[in-house]
This record gives structure tokens, C-alpha cells and sequence, in this order.
DNA sequence: GACTTGGTTCGATGAGTGTCAATATTGACA
DNA sequence: TGTCAATATTGACACTCATCGAACCAAGTC
């Protein structure tokens, strides 16, 4: 185990916002894999939980706490993580450490961002309910 | 049809990047189910091309050409991103428009999004190799 | 009203996913 | 070396999802 690097990621004209040009194919694919794997409740309360826990770093039994399910599901669902390299671990003596990486996640970020929506609209705005005629 | 505002979302701590404090069972829900719908290439590439289109709408005419796919395969996945709030779409005499909502997007980008890395650090990290040492 | 065009809904099907119990592996320690 | 604790892997099962063809609906035109 421990730190695999087997994403064959495309070097892709990564980042640019998706709503600038459309996407291809390809990094399409890419991206959706990092979607997907953020698509479940539990991977991102396990991201969560690592990114906010002191240090950067948790090992396992510090994030099976209070979650309710199995370990191997767990182990599972940090797998799924790994493998699309939005976290990395390491095993230290009897523990694994995992950590996430930041760059993924901004990433993904900068793919969703466009710069015409400023933070503080977030606040008001719920999704589904924005303004009716957005374009005249 | 059209505007359909059907998302029962809740009112969360929205838009606390999940690096900061751990996700909520609720929140991460919601937020998973977002992420789920764009979890496939095919909605990731609907979402640019619409955004992306001139004017920042386009009917399902437009969006169809190239994709391979039959039609009502591409009218689920519109669904899809309607449901979730990421489209809305609007009749116009024979054709159905469809746009983003900007606010949803960039909510996405905001739980994402950290401050600690620019984005020109993004160019050169490929996800999965980043820096082996990220902390000591 | 009949026909055409653009799009959605329905029902079926094969592939993929989340979960768990059982088992295996890894490292620490006696 | 043997044992134990922590974690990963495997295999099975139920469930969800992407896709398609067929049928249907909505608006415009003849």
C-alpha cells in the first residue's frame, strides 16, 4: 500500500472552468471520475474529516468514529479516495495516516468556479431556487 | 416541464470549504448528490456545452450533435441536472432551452475550494503525483 | 384535422456500486 | 516464533444507474 501514484491523468488543458469552453471527451472522463467519487455521503464525510482533522492527517479508527458502518466499508470507500487521488496514506508502525491532497480539490474547484458569482450571492442563493429569468 | 424548483434542500452552514470543519450526515448528503450528478461524463459535457453556449443557453438540438447517444438517453441526463438544480430549461415554441444556474455551481466550487493554493500551482499538479512528502 | 419536428416518459436490461461477513496482511511486542 | 491489534482484500448480494426502443406529448404547418 502506501502512497500509490497510478493515475495515468491525461495532461489535459486542465482547469479551465467548464463553463468557458466545452469539455472534451476525455477530461470529461477524468473529471467525472473525481465527481463520482465524491458523490457518496460518505466519501465526503470521511474528506471531511480528514482535511479538518488536526494535523491534516487521521488514521482510520480516528474516522470510523460515529459513522455507523463497517470497517471494511470504510477501507472501502478510502480506497475509492486513493484511487482517485484525492487522498494519500501512509502506514506508520500499526496505523494508516491518510491526508488529502490539495491540489485535486482545487481542481476541482477551479474547474466549477466561474468569476462572475461572488461568495457572499452564495450565502442567499439555494440551488433550484434562483432567479427565474436569468437571461432576458 | 420547466423550472421546476423541486429541490428540498436544506438550509445548512452552506459553502464551508470541507477542509475546514467535518461535513454534517445532512449537509454531505446534499452536497453528495450534486457531486453524484456530476459523476458522468456524459452530464459533465452536457453542463459545459450549455454553459459554454452562445448566449449561455442552448436547446437539446444543440447539445445532442456529437455525443452519440440517443435522445431520450440525453434528455435523462438533462433531468438529472435539472433535478439536482445545476439546469434549468424553459419552453420556447418548439424548442427547450437550457442554462445553468451559476449560484449552484459555484456553491460546489466553494465547499471545494481552499485558500492555501493559487491557482497557478494547479498547472503543474497532476492529481495523484503530488509531492510525496506533504507533511512531516 | 393530419402531418412534422423537437423533446420527454416509460419499461426493460445489463453494468456498476455500496455494504457486510469472512479472511488475509502488516507491524508491534512478548 | 507466536499472538494480538489495526487495516485491507475478497466474495456475495441487493440495489441503483446508464442506455435504448417504443410510445407519447407539445407546438407549428399544411
Amino acid at each position: 500500500m502506501s502512497k500509490q501514484s497510478q493515475s495515468e491523468v491525461s495532461n489535459e488543458p486542465c482547469c479551465t472552468p467548464l463553463v468557458r469552453e466545452p469539455l472534451t471527451a476525455d477530461w470529461a472522463g477524468d473529471l467525472a471520475r473525481m465527481f463520482k467519487a465524491l458523490g457518496d455521503p460518505v466519501r465526503l464525510q470521511l474528506l471531511s474529516r480528514v482535511a479538518s482533522h488536526a494535523g491534516g492527517e487521521a488514521c482510520v479508527c480516528d474516522l470510523s468514529v460515529g459513522l455507523d458502518l463497517s470497517l471494511p466499508t470504510i477501507s472501502h470507500h478510502l480506497k475509492v479516495l486513493r484511487e482517485t487521488g484525492l487522498l494519500e496514506c501512509e502506514r506508520r508502525g500499526t496505523w494508516v495516516y491518510y491526508w488529502v491532497v490539495p491540489s485535486a480539490l482545487a481542481q476541482l474547484s477551479a474547474v466549477l468556479g466561474s468569476t462572475d458569482v461572488s461568495i457572499d450571492q452564495l450565502g442567499t442563493a439555494q440551488f433550484g431556487t434562483a432567479a427565474p429569468a436569468v437571461l432576458a
